[in-house]
DNA sequence: GGAAAAAACTGACTTGAAGCAATTATTTTT
DNA sequence: AAAAATAATTGCTTCAAGTCAGTTTTTTCC
């Protein structure tokens, strides 16, 4: 049987660094009106962005670092999904019924965030079909994402759930076998539901077992098959 | 402080029976295109409208019945959300990159379901505006509610999962405090990530402590407020 | 309406994973 | 460069929750 044909698993890498185009469907006196309607502010390290609950009043797009989505309720944390660069942010609020932000934001490393009004982008929604086709596509796609991760964090164990994570941070956000990693332990810990001397312990033992290499903040994927077969049997 | 301004617990109730209509911000000539170009088809209880990693054909209109949206992977199985009539299944597969469907769907009840041409849905959607705005403002409903189940799902333990998905089901599917329900303990486990057996221990408990009544498939709620707090304190 | 199949339930046992407390490393600040 | 603060690590203990195996109840279907 063809490979290509196959049905893939649920889980295999469930954050995308995935960015279609969007800017280059609006025509010249959209994309000067967003211009008009929009500001670009730095972020450092660590930083936050916008705080769930919050009135929504921009539309984000990342146009330089790495952020985390995330809630937060009574020290429990939930990360919900990294961006990188070139990302389009807060779209759940384009929704007048949501008129307060589902969600926090906050930087991983020095960000550039471009933060475009609201209406405008609505209304560009409403007027430019296209554009509008795009948002939809992008709005699906995460959502495809956010399944998998569901299923991964809801129905594997500590293994499974670090080898996903460790496998989506080098497939999707730094693309290469080692990375230097800008996350600590503990959110390591709020991306895969697991406690922080959990994630510690089970790193060891990935480093114990040659699945990866790792000082402190650097780390290097050794064995990707069975990183992949690990995640698959949870 | 003006409880209208606070900001809800994340988890308040994450399976929403929602629906804005769609099909009024149709044309006459796009409306008849729909029709021309769907077929309404009748389910019966536990059949199996469509499979994860089929070819995405159709999108679906629940005009009757009520239905869960699943994934299953070798014995494991996680219920996303549960459909009641009138609302659109299967639009994240509008997305051309997602040619394969996501998920699963089957019925708990009789059901009738449009199934609508794919093409034709995503010709609408690029060239009626408004429409795609509804769609837009749909799937980022829908989003909204997969997140309060992940943190519900992957932060609180059993009591306050039960919880949450009792009250959901009371609130927003069956409208009523007291219900019969058409999922097994099974499809509950499902549903709240936990075991067939601990459904089973964790109803009885709230039974014994005085929080619901049930009888096997008839269930109500006695103490809504101590189960709100049952969820918020997880 | 009775047999067979499927759910629902119960109790005993096991274990995965969290919590806690103390120690060592790293980073930041002054 | 030392002090303070933050993050990473380790070992030990505890418990939440799953698994297993068997029983009872309910539903399905000849």
């Amino acid at each position: 049987m063809n490979r290509t044909t196959e049905t893939k698993g649920i889980t295999q890498c469930s954050i995308f660094d995935f960015n279609l185009s969007w800017y280059e469907l609006l025509t010249s006196e959209e994309k000067m009106l967003i211009d008009e309607h929009s500001v670009s502010i730095n972020f450092k390290k660590g930083e936050t962005v916008c705080k769930r609950g919050a009135f929504a009043s921009h539309i984000y797009f990342l146009e330089e670092g790495l952020v985390k989505v995330y809630l937060e309720e009574r020290n429990k944390n939930l990360i919900l999904t990294l961006f990188t660069k070139n990302n389009l942010l807060g779209l759940s609020s384009v929704f007048e019924g949501n008129n307060k932000l589902p969600y926090s934001v906050s930087t991983y490393t020095d960000s550039r965030v471009r933060m475009i009004d609201i209406h405008i982008f609505r209304q560009l929604l409403q007027q430019n079909p296209e554009f509008s086709y795009r948002i939809i596509n992008l709005l699906n796609e995460k959502t495809s994402q956010i399944y998998g991760r569901f299923f991964s964090l809801t129905q594997k164990q500590l293994h499974g759930r670090l080898a996903d994570i460790l496998l989506c941070l080098s497939n999707r956000i730094f693309k290469s076998k080692s990375f230097e990693l800008p996350l600590s332990r503990t959110d390591l810990g709020d991306l895969t539901g697991m406690s922080t001397e959990s994630v510690i312990r089970m790193m060891k033992e990935f480093k114990d077992d040659g699945l990866i290499e790792m000082h402190c903040k650097s780390i290097e994927l050794l064995d990707v098959a069975r990183l992949e077969r690990i995640s698959e049997f949870g």
